[in-house]
RNA sequence: GGGGGUGUAGCUCAGUCGGUUAGAGCGCUGGCCUGUCACGCCAGAGGCCGCGGGUUCGAGUCCCGUCACUCCCGCCA
C-alpha cells in the first residue's frame, strides 16, 4: 500500500465498499459525539467523511486533532445507511472507518478559518495566503485561472500562433508607466527595466520573419493599485500578427475571447462584438470602457440650453462648456432623496451639481423644466426617446469633465435604477482612438496611446491634418465596463514613425537612442503587422465573478505594493548595495531607521 | 499627492440621546454526548473600544489631530 494514499478524498463511492484504503489530507472539520467521532478529511480533490469508533486504536488521538492538521488514515470503506447519505458530498454515499491514523503535521490555532466562507482582512489573508488558498473559493479561483490559461494556449495554437519567451531584464523606455528598475552590477550607474509589456520584442519577432506570435506574458508597471489592477505585475495574452489589417486581428482574437468566456461561464455572450468608435463611446457612454449592460445612452444637449432661460447652463455654454443629457428611464416617482442623492454623487466627484427634468403626463417638471420652452423640451424628448415616467439628468462643464461626469452618472443610474442586465457578458470593440491628445500639464501634444500605432491615413494624414483630428488603428476590447485588451496595427514605416514622433515632440535622436533596436529594424524590411494584448487577470476576474483582481491572483501584493507573506520589498545588505554601486539617500536611510 | 468609507474579543459584527458591570455569533480551552455532516448541550478564558489630545460630573459614543486598512481621483504609451 502506498505510504500516503491509495485514493484521493474525492474518489470513493458505493462501488468501493468493502475495500481497505488509505487517505491523506487536512482535518477540514470535526464532529465529536463522545463515543463516535467524524472527521471531514480534505485534499485538493474533495472531502471524505472518516469515522473514528471508540474501540479503535486511533480514537483518542483523533479526538485531540486540531483543524488543518495533516493526517493519514487507513480503514475500510463502508456504505452509509440510506438516511445518513449526504447528497451534498461527492463521496456522500460512503465513509471510511479508520483503523490506523498517523498525524503527518500538526496545525496551530488558525488566524483564519479554512472551512468557512467568511471575510477576513486582506492583511491577514495575504500574510497567511497558504491558508487562504486552501479555502474553497480561492482554491477554485486559482484552478479556474489555470484552466483559462490552458484553454487560451490551446485556442491560440489551434490558430497557428506560436508561443515565444521574451526577456524580463530589458531597457527602460521613455513612454508609458513608471518602470521597475534593476541596477546593473557590471555597469555602474546603469539600469535594466522590467518590461511594461513585451511590446517591442513582439514587433521585433514580426520583423524577424515570424508570423503569429503569442505569449502569456508577465508585465511590470510601477503604478498605484486599484481593485481591478494589481500593483507591480500582471499577465497579458500578448499576441502579434504579420501582414494583417485591423479586421484580421479582430477575427483572430474575438473567437478566442468569446470561446474562453463561453467555455467557463453560463452567461450569454453575443458575438460578433459590436464596434463603437471612440468618439461615439465618449458621447453616448461618457467613457471608453462602457458597460453595455446598462441600456442608457447619453446625448449632446448644449444646443437645448444655449440661449435658454436656464442661465447657469446657457451662460456656461456661451463660454464654451457643453451639456450632456443622461436619461434615467422610469425614474419619475422616485423620492426626492433619489434626485438629491444623484446630485450628491456628482458633487462627490467634484462636479458643481446636476440638473434634472422629470417627464410626466405629457409635461415636464423639476427645478430646470420651467426655464425651458416647449420646443426645447420637445427636442430633448425626441433626441433621447424620453417618455412619460422617464427623467433626464444634465451634466454641464468643459467637454472632458462633462463627458466623464455623464459616464459616472450613467453608471450610477444603472446601479440605482437596477438596470444592469444580469447573466450576460456584453463585449464591444472600441475603435478609432485618437492618435494624439493635448497634454494640459505639459501644454503639448502627446501620444494618446501606443506611440507605435499606425495613424489612419498614414504619412499624408500626419503631414496635412490637425494632429488632434488624426485617428489611429488602435482598439480596445471592453466587457461589462472592464477594459480587457488594448491593441493596434503598428507603424512599420520609418518615415511615418519619424513624423509621428516629431509631432509628439521627439526628434530623430530620441527615436534612435531610446527605441534604437526597433527603429533600426524598420530600415531592413519590416512587414505590416499588428496585435493586441488581453489581460489574463481581468478575464479570470470576470469569469470568477469577482470585482477584485487579488481574488484571482495566488500571491498578490497589497495596495502599498508589499507582499506580507514574503516580506517584499525587503532590505538588502550593505554588500549588495555596494556591488550595485548604490548609495541610499538620506530620505531612504531615515525611512529605514524609522521602521527600526 | 488628494478625497470618501471603516477601525470595538483571534475573526465577523451589535452597542440607543453621552450614563455607571462593553455584548452576540464563529473560533479557542475544559466537560458531556453513538450517526453527525455549519452536529448538539454546559462552563470558561479572551477587550489600551486603532493611537494621542480635548469637551464633560461622566466618552466606545461628541470635537481636533494622527495612524492603519479599503475604495476612488491623480497615474496606468
Amino acid at each position: 500500500m502506498h505510504a500516503y494514499r491509495t485514493h484521493s478524498c474525492a474518489d470513493l463511492g458505493a462501488a468501493d465498499v468493502g475495500q481497505t484504503v488509505r487517505l491523506s489530507g487536512w482535518v477540514h472539520r470535526k464532529r465529536d459525539h463522545g463515543q463516535l467521532l467524524f472527521v471531514d478529511l480534505r485534499d485538493h480533490y474533495g472531502l471524505t467523511q472518516i469515522v473514528f469508533q471508540p474501540d479503535t486504536a486511533p480514537f483518542a488521538a483523533a479526538e485531540a486533532l486540531k483543524l488543518e492538521s495533516v493526517i493519514c488514515i487507513t480503514g475500510e470503506v463502508v456504505a452509509r445507511a440510506p438516511e445518513a447519505v449526504n447528497p451534498k458530498l461527492q463521496t456522500g454515499e460512503i465513509e471510511v472507518r479508520a483503523s490506523t491514523m498517523e498525524v503527518l503535521a500538526t496545525a496551530e490555532p488558525l488566524p483564519l478559518e479554512v472551512n468557512a466562507d467568511r471575510d477576513y482582512p486582506e492583511e491577514t489573508r495575504l500574510k497567511y495566503r497558504f491558508l487562504d488558498l486552501r479555502r474553497d473559493k480561492m482554491h477554485a479561483n486559482i484552478l479556474l485561472r489555470s484552466k483559462v490559461v490552458a484553454s487560451i494556449r490551446r485556442r491560440m495554437e489551434a490558430q497557428g500562433f506560436v508561443e515565444f519567451q521574451t526577456p524580463i531584464l530589458t531597457a527602460s523606455s521613455p513612454e508609458g508607466a513608471r518602470d521597475f528598475l534593476v541596477p546593473s552590477r557590471l555597469h555602474p550607474g546603469r539600469f535594466y527595466a522590467l518590461p511594461q509589456a513585451p511590446q517591442q520584442y513582439k514587433q521585433l519577432f514580426m520583423m524577424s520573419g515570424f508570423d503569429r506570435y503569442f505569449q502569456i506574458a508577465p508585465c511590470f508597471r510601477d503604478e498605484d493599485a486599484r481593485a481591478d489592477r494589481s500593483p507591480g505585475e500582471f499577465y497579458q495574452l500578448d499576441l502579434e500578427m504579420a501582414f494583417v489589417t485591423q479586421d484580421d486581428v479582430f477575427q483572430a482574437v474575438e473567437p478566442v475571447i468569446a470561446g474562453v468566456f463561453a467555455e467557463f461561464s453560463e452567461r450569454r455572450i453575443d458575438s460578433p462584438f459590436p464596434r463603437i468608435p471612440y468618439k461615439e463611446a465618449m458621447l453616448k457612454y461618457g467613457t471608453d470602457k462602457p458597460d453595455l449592460r446598462i441600456p442608457i445612452e447619453c446625448a449632446e444637449a448644449s444646443d437645448v440650453f444655449a440661449g435658454s432661460d436656464f442661465k447657469v447652463f446657457a451662460g456656461a455654454v456661451a463660454k464654451g462648456a457643453v451639456v450632456r443629457a443622461i436619461p434615467a428611464p422610469g425614474a419619475v416617482g422616485r423620492p426626492r432623496s433619489f434626485f438629491d442623492g444623484m446630485i450628491g454623487f456628482a458633487q462627490s466627484l467634484g462636479a458643481p451639481g446636476l440638473g434634472y427634468i422629470q417627464f410626466e403626463d405629457g409635461g415636464a417638471k423639476g427645478p430646470v423644466a420651467k426655464f425651458l420652452d416647449q420646443s426645447r423640451l420637445q427636442t430633448l424628448r425626441e433626441r433621447l426617446n424620453l417618455e412619460d415616467g422617464d427623467a433626464v439628468f444634465f451634466a454641464c462643464d468643459k467637454a472632458a469633465k462633462a463627458t466623464a461626469l455623464a459616464g459616472a452618472v450613467r453608471q450610477e443610474l444603472g446601479k440605482q435604477l437596477d438596470l444592469i442586465e444580469p447573466d450576460v457578458f456584453r463585449f464591444c470593440w472600441i475603435v478609432d482612438f485618437p492618435m494624439y491628445e493635448y497634454d494640459e500639464e505639459a501644454k503639448a501634444i502627446a501620444f494618446s496611446h501606443n506611440p507605435f500605432s499606425m495613424p489612419q491615413g498614414g504619412l499624408e494624414a500626419l503631414e496635412t491634418k490637425d494632429p488632434l483630428d488624426i485617428l489611429a488603428f488602435q482598439y480596445d476590447i471592453v466587457c461589462n465596463g472592464v477594459e480587457l485588451s488594448s491593441g493596434a496595427i503598428r507603424n512599420h514605416r520609418p518615415d511615418i514613425m519619424l513624423k509621428a514622433f516629431e509631432i509628439a515632440g521627439y526628434d530623430r535622436s530620441v527615436l534612435e537612442e531610446r527605441f534604437g533596436g526597433m527603429f533600426r529594424a524598420l530600415h531592413f524590411g519590416a512587414p505590416p503587422h499588428g496585435g493586441i494584448a488581453p489581460g489574463i487577470d481581468r478575464i479570470v476576474m470576470l469569469l470568477a465573478g469577482t470585482e477584485n483582481i487579488r481574488e484571482v491572483t495566488a500571491f498578490p501584493m497589497n495596495q502599498k505594493a508589499e507582499d506580507p507573506l514574503m516580506g517584499a520589498p525587503s532590505r538588502v545588505s550593505e554588500k549588495q548595495l555596494k556591488e550595485l554601486h548604490i548609495n541610499l539617500s538620506l530620505t531612504a536611510r531615515e525611512a529605514l531607521a524609522a521602521e527600526g
